[in-house]
RNA sequence: UCCUCAGUAGCUCAGACGGUUAGAGCGGCGGACUGUUAAUCCGUAGGUCGCAGGUUCGAUCCCUGCCUGGGGAGCCA
């Protein structure tokens, strides 16, 4: 007999027909002679309802049927009696394939707090919370391959172990061969990295954009789509040491084509999530983050406000508000001020343009100004900036100018100088941090409680 | 990294001017119950009071340091 998932049972509507389910108990009640299971195989948040005539069973697998246990259960499917659910498995025969033991086991039918669950990272897929998480992370990384590849976008692979700092996007982790415990010098003191794997410093990726712009001076249109390693010390609910970033980069795109590109694909993702996972949706709008659908549901039917840098420097010296940092022009937006244009003034997704050149990075396109760069972030209520992008400058001269004037390592860049050298184009891009996106989708307030295994300053357990 | 709060039973928490046997709810275990929905009812076991020093006749409680976690900030995605 074929094994059935409890997702597909379920929405087969036919019942009075042999079934055969496997899966984990989430809870065990009754009396002396009936008993009712509730078993998850994952595939769905839903619970299949077992029931089962304690006297036709071993005494000893019922007992060993607990929270947490494995069984497969062979029974008839019928209509309920019961008012909790349509349908049930009258158990026919039972096989236990794990026990857990209940004085061990730490998951109970009580609810558990988010930090209590982070400990147990390897046994909390098996809640109802995180089960609704890992289905929506699953969903969206599909639905980010789908949105780029029905437009004719390539996905990139770019590497994860890199050589250079040139984008100074954050700390980086090393990566070595060399045995840290006697690291050899040279006759000056400084490392010797000759013997070094790779026979020199090298790192895990900070960005893999450098790289996506050279597939998108070929090829036209890609994205990326892989984990990247901060080693910043930052403890927050909006960060990660290991996360997975989006980045796509088109050729021939400008400034208004990347944001368009960057709400469409954005508003592509939350409709892909509530058309195909509705049931997990409403359990997290219902247990964990009350005003979740409605959330969701006003980014796709608004316009994201755009406009400038400037103007917002403007609209924040106009509040009246009392800032704790200065909001003079030049000045980067802190969160109280991205918070109060996105949550307060505006009450809607917003994307700011044009930021001043200093406090950007150096890839990013010159406008005429002289003051100005065109770079694009996307702000979002509750976890603000969730796309950072830009057009890039494509002008030799130009990029090569802000390097210097920056101190980056030139010779490093030789290769990323050589597209502007040799037909370069126009072309724009942007980054989406994976985590965070995850995050608004399905409301979880800390990002370590949308990847399944965090890492994060002074965690790597699991 | 800075600011701030916290760490007491498996979980969530209460607690004491510094003073003999540290409490509750839930969970577990035992029992009752012919259909339950985080079942209900009765009973019961369970604690190095985060770690290391210090003050004290005596510290889980006061002090110092450290570790871990939460929130806020910075850095950023």
């Amino acid at each position: 007999m074929k094994r059935e998932k409890i997702k597909a049972l379920l929405a087969s509507g036919g019942t009075d027909r042999e079934v055969l389910v496997k899966g984990w108990v989430r809870t065990k009640r009754g009396s002396k002679n009936i008993a009712f299971i509730a078993l998850n195989d994952g595939s769905t948040i839903k619970n299949i309802q077992v029931v089962a005539d304690v006297s036709g069973f071993d005494e000893q697998l019922m007992k060993e049927i607990t929270t947490g246990a494995c069984i497969a259960v062979r029974g008839r499917l019928a209509g309920s009696e019961g008012s909790g659910q349509d349908v049930e498995i009258r158990a026919e025969s039972i096989e236990l394939y794990g026990k857990a033991d209940p004085e061990t086991y730490p998951l109970q039918k009580k609810g558990h707090t988010m930090e209590f669950l982070r400990e147990i990272a390897h046994l909390r897929p098996r809640t109802n919370t995180f089960g609704a998480v890992l289905r929506i992370r699953h969903a969206l990384a599909y639905a980010i391959h789908k949105y780029f590849n029905d437009k004719g976008f390539y996905y990139l692979h770019t590497p994860i172990i890199t050589s250079s700092d040139a984008e100074g996007a954050g700390e980086m982790f090393q990566v070595t061969t060399l045995d840290l415990g006697s690291v050899p010098k040279k006759t000056d003191g400084s490392v010797d990295f000759s013997d070094d794997f790779f026979g020199k410093p090298t790192n895990l990726t900070v960005s893999g954009q450098l790289e996506g712009e050279l597939g998108a001076l070929a090829i036209g249109e890609i994205y990326t789509f892989g984990p990247t390693f901060r080693a910043e010390n930052s403890n927050t609910p909006r960060h990660l040491a290991e996360f997975w970033m989006i980045e796509p980069e088109m050729a021939f795109y400008d400034l208004n084509d990347n944001m368009d590109l960057a709400e469409d694909f954005v508003k592509y993702l939350i409709r892909y999530a509530l058309e195909n996972c509705s049931d997990d949706l409403d359990f997290l709008n219902k247990m964990i983050s009350k005003d979740l659908l409605e959330r969701l549901d006003f980014v796709i039917n608004n316009e994201f406000i755009r406009m400038t840098y400037t103007e917002a420097v403007g609209i924040l010296e106009a509040s009246g508000r009392k800032w704790v940092y200065g909001t003079g022009w030049g000045k980067d937006l802190q969160a109280e001020h991205e918070r109060y244009l996105v949550e307060e003034y505006f009450r809607c997704p917003v994307i700011l343009t044009d930021y001043p050149k200093v406090i950007k990075a150096f890839y990013m396109k010159q406008n005429d100004d002289g003051k100005t760069v065109r770079a694009m972030d996307v702000l979002f209520p509750g976890i603000g900036e969730i796309i950072g992008g830009s057009q890039r400058e494509e002008n030799y001269e130009k990029l090569l100018a802000r390097i210097q004037e920056l101190g980056l390592p030139e010779k490093d860049l030789w290769w990323y100088l050589e597209t502007r050298k040799f037909g370069t184009a126009p072309h724009s891009g942007f980054g989406l941090g994976f985590e965070r996106f995850v995050q608004f989708v399905t409301g979880m307030a800390n990002i370590r409680d949308v990847i399944p295994f965090p890492r994060t300053p002074k965690n790597a357990e699991f």
